[in-house]
RNA sequence: GGCCCAGUGGCUCAGUUGGUUAGAGCGCCGCCCUGUCACGGCGGAGGUCGAGGGUUCGAGUCCCUUCUGGGUCGCCA
C-alpha cells in the first residue's frame, strides 16, 4: 500500500540550498525527494534533493523518539518527503565539501512522507551513462537528474535573457498561427485535417515567415517570437522535427543593421548565460570566402587547416587524376593537416574511406617524414617540381601530413570541408568551451535541384538579391548572390536571416525564376502579394535556433539534451508513444480513411 | 531508403579459438551498526544473453532474417 501523508499545516520554508549558515538555530521546513538514505542504526542521515541541490537531514533516535524514528527508517530512494527541523552547523570534521550545504544539516524534528516511490528503472544521479532509449521513455525520472536540470535552468536563462534584450531594443514579441496555410516549397509540412472543412488541411509553420514578413507591412517595425516551429524530414542529433526558433524580423534595415542588433544580443546572451565574452564585430566571411577556405558554409574557425588550391601547380603535371580534374572544370585543392604525419597507414586509409562518403573518387596524400622524406603514392607522377611547390604552398613541415581531393569544385569543398572536422575531431584540437562566431554572408540565391530540374531557393523564396546582380536573373541564376546570411557558431548554423524583397515586381521575378506559374504563385503566396500593393517598408531579420544555441552552451552532445520532452530517430515519443492510430469516429469526423496499415 | 555501431539480471558492463551450473560493480530486499556523506559488515533475491531460424555432439559466442536504439548520407526552401 502506498503511503500519502497530506502536507497540512506545513509551509515549505526553505528550498534546499537556501538554507544556509544564516539559518543556523532556525526552525525550517523542507521538501523534496531522497537521494540517497545512509542508515547507521541509531541515526540516519537523508541527502533530500530539489532542483536547487542537496541538504543533509539527520535523524537521531535519541532525540526524535522511537516512533517518528521508525517512520524515518522507511525512507527510500526518490520519497517525497516534507520535514521539520533545526539547522544546526556540522562539526569541522564531518564537513562536505562536496556539498553547497555541507557546513550545515537540518536535525530532524518532524517527518512526513508524502508520496512512496518505487525503485526508479535507473538511479537518479548527475553523469549517468544510462541507455537513452530508457532515459526517454522515463523522461520525468530523467528530468530529475542534475545535468538536465541545469540544462533546463540554462534553456530558460538563455530565452529569459533574449526577451530582455529583444524588449529593450524595441521589439514587440507578437504571437503567429501554428494553424496555417501549406506550402510544398521547402521542407515537408504537418498537416492537419480540418472538421469543418471536408478534405482541406492546415499545416504547421516551418517558421513564422510570412506572417512576421506581414507584420512589418502592418508597422510593427521590430517584431520577435519565441516559436515552436514544425518540419517533417528525418531527425538528426542536432534537429528534431519541432523546435524553437528565436525570431525576428526588423523595418527599414539592411545587412549591417540586423547584424548589429544580433551581435550585442549574442554578446549579452553568452555573458548573461555563460560569463562569456563574444569579441565584436563577429568576423564576417562571404559565402565564397567560405568555401575557398573552409570548404564549407558553416565554417568552424576553431582552428586553422584551411583549404589550399593547388590547381595551378598540377594542371600540367603527369598525374591524369589531377590534371583531368583541372581540364574539366573542377580543381585540385589539399589541406596540411600538421602533425599529423605519424598517422598509421591505416588510419590515413580510414580519412581515405571518410573523403569517399561526400563523392570524392579517392583522397591523395603526403606524409612528410620526420627526415624531410616524402612518403606518398602519388609524388612519382608529379614530379619533384610539381612536389615542391605543393608543399611550399601548404607550408609543409616535416612531420606534416597533406590530404588532396581532385574534383567538381563541390565535390572537393566538400571532401575537403568535411576532412578537415575529422582530422580535427581525430586529433582532439576542438574545446567545446571556447566559442568562435563567424557571419557567412552572400550565399547564392538559388541552387539547382536536380530532382526537379529547376532551381530552388537556397534560403527562400522572399530573400533580396544583390542589387547589382538583379540582372542576371533571368540569363544566369546561379551567379546570383543574396542578401542572406548566417551566423555560425562552431561550425554549426545556429541562425540564418535575410534582406526581404519588398517590391511587388521583384518578388514576382523571383517567383518566375523559380518556375512558379503565375497562378501557382498566387495560389500559394497571394495573399503575400496582394498585401505588398499596400506599401512595403524594406524589411530583414533573422532567426535563430535556440535548441542549437542552448546545446553547444550545455556543451551536449545532443540537442535532445536541451529539450524537455524530445522525439526520436523515427520522430515518435518513447514516452506518450505518439503519434498513435485514432478511432474510426474520429477519423469520421474529420472525413478521412486510412487505406493500410500494417498491423501489430 | 542506403551505410556504420550497439543490444547479456533493475542500471552499467565482462564473458578467451564455440565447451561444465553465464560473472562483476552499482542498485534492490533482510539483519546488524549513533556521525555518515560512493557509510560499513553479514546474508539474499534477481537472467527465455532483443526475437526467430540455421550450422554443430554442444551457440551469449558462428551464419541468415528480423526488432529496438544511436550516428550518418539522402532529406532538412
Amino acid at each position: 500500500m502506498s503511503i500519502g501523508e497530506s502536507m497540512a499545516g506545513l509551509k515549505r520554508t526553505h528550498r534546499c540550498t537556501e538554507v544556509s549558515e544564516a539559518n543556523i538555530g532556525e526552525k525550517v521546513t523542507v521538501m523534496g525527494w531522497v537521494q540517497r538514505r545512509r542508515d547507521l542504526g541509531g541515526v540516519i542521515f537523508i541527502d533530500l534533493r530539489d532542483r536547487t541541490g542537496i541538504l543533509q537531514i539527520v535523524f537521531d533516535v535519541s532525540t526524535m523518539g522511537e516512533e517518528s524514528f521508525m517512520k524515518a527508517e522507511k525512507l527510500r530512494s526518490e520519497y517525497v518527503m516534507a520535514l521539520e527541523g533545526v539547522v544546526e552547523k556540522r562539526d569541522p570534521e564531518t564537513v562536505n565539501k562536496n556539498l553547497e550545504t555541507g557546513t550545515i544539516e537540518v536535525r530532524a524534528e518532524q517527518l512526513r512522507i508524502l508520496s512512496d516511490a518505487e525503485t526508479p528503472p535507473f538511479q537518479i544521479e548527475e553523469d549517468s551513462d544510462v541507455r537513452e532509449e530508457l532515459r526517454l521513455k522515463y523522461r520525468y525520472l530523467d528530468l530529475r537528474r542534475p545535468d538536465i536540470q541545469k540544462n533546463m535552468i540554462m534553456r530558460h536563462k538563455l530565452a529569459n535573457v533574449t526577451r530582455n534584450y529583444m524588449n529593450e531594443a524595441g521589439f514587440i514579441e507578437v504571437e503567429t498561427p501554428m494553424l496555417t496555410k501549406s506550402t510544398p516549397e521547402g521542407a515537408r509540412d504537418y498537416l492537419v485535417p480540418s472538421r469543418v472543412h471536408e478534405g482541406q488541411f492546415y499545416a504547421l509553420p516551418q517558421s513564422p515567415q510570412l506572417f512576421k514578413q506581414l507584420l512589418m507591412l502592418s508597422g510593427m517595425d521590430r517584431y520577435f517570437q519565441i516559436a515552436k516551429c514544425f518540419r517533417d524530414e528525418d531527425l538528426r542529433a542536432d534537429r528534431q522535427p519541432e523546435f524553437t526558433q528565436i525570431d525576428m524580423e526588423l523595418s527599414f534595415v539592411d545587412e549591417d543593421d540586423v547584424i548589429a542588433v544580433n551581435e550585442k544580443l549574442l554578446k549579452k546572451m553568452f555573458k548573461e548565460v555563460l560569463d562569456v565574452d563574444v569579441q565584436l564585430p563577429i568576423e564576417r566571411l562571404t559565402y565564397k570566402e567560405a568555401m575557398d577556405r573552409f570548404g564549407s558554409d558553416k565554417p568552424d574557425t576553431r582552428f586553422g587547416m584551411e583549404l589550399v588550391d593547388v590547381s595551378d601547380l598540377v594542371a600540367d603535371c603527369g598525374f591524369k587524376v589531377f590534371t583531368g580534374a583541372v581540364s574539366s572544370g573542377g580543381s585540385v585543392r589539399g589541406i596540411n593537416a600538421k602533425g599529423c604525419g605519424d598517422f598509421p597507414r591505416r588510419q590515413i586509409d580510414a580519412l581515405g574511406e571518410f573523403a569517399q562518403i561526400w563523392g570524392a573518387k579517392g583522397m591523395a596524400w603526403i606524409v612528410i617524414n620526420e627526415d624531410g622524406s616524402l612518403k606518398s603514392a602519388i609524388t612519382k607522377f608529379l614530379g619533384d617540381d610539381v612536389v615542391e611547390s605543393i608543399i611550399k604552398k601548404m607550408d609543409g613541415q616535416p612531420g606534416d601530413l597533406l590530404l588532396f581531393c581532385a574534383d567538381k569544385n563541390d565535390i572537393v569543398y566538400d571532401t575537403l570541408g568535411n576532412l578537415r572536422l575529422e582530422v580535427a575531431r581525430k586529433t582532439d584540437i576542438l574545446k567545446k568551451d571556447e566559442f568562435k562566431f563567424v557571419w557567412v554572408t552572400e550565399f547564392p540565391l538559388f541552387e539547382w535541384n536536380e530532382d526537379h530540374k529547376r532551381y530552388v531557393a537556397k534560403h527562400h523564396p522572399f530573400t533580396s538579391p544583390i542589387e547589382e546582380d538583379v540582372a542576371l536573373l533571368e540569363t544566369s541564376p546561379e551567379k546570383v548572390r543574396a542578401r542572406a546570411y548566417d551566423i555560425c557558431l562552431n561550425g554549426n548554423e545556429i541562425g540564418g536571416g535575410s534582406i526581404r524583397i519588398h517590391q511587388r515586381d521583384l518578388q514576382k521575378k523571383m517567383f518566375e525564376a523559380l518556375g512558379f506559374t503565375e497562378e501557382e504563385a498566387e495560389d500559394q503566396f497571394g495573399f503575400l502579394l496582394n498585401a505588398f500593393r499596400y506599401g512595403v517598408p524594406p524589411h530583414g531579420g533573422l532567426a535563430y535556433g535556440l535548441d542549437r544555441i542552448a546545446m553547444l552552451m550545455a556543451q551536449a552532445d545532443s540537442i535532445r539534451d536541451v529539450i524537455a520532452f524530445p522525439k526520436i530517430k523515427d520522430a515518435s515519443c518513447p514516452m506518450t508513444h505518439a503519434p498513435s492510430i485514432v478511432s474510426e469516429k474520429q477519423l469520421e469526423e474529420l472525413s478521412l480513411k486510412v487505406e493500410s496499415i500494417e498491423l501489430e
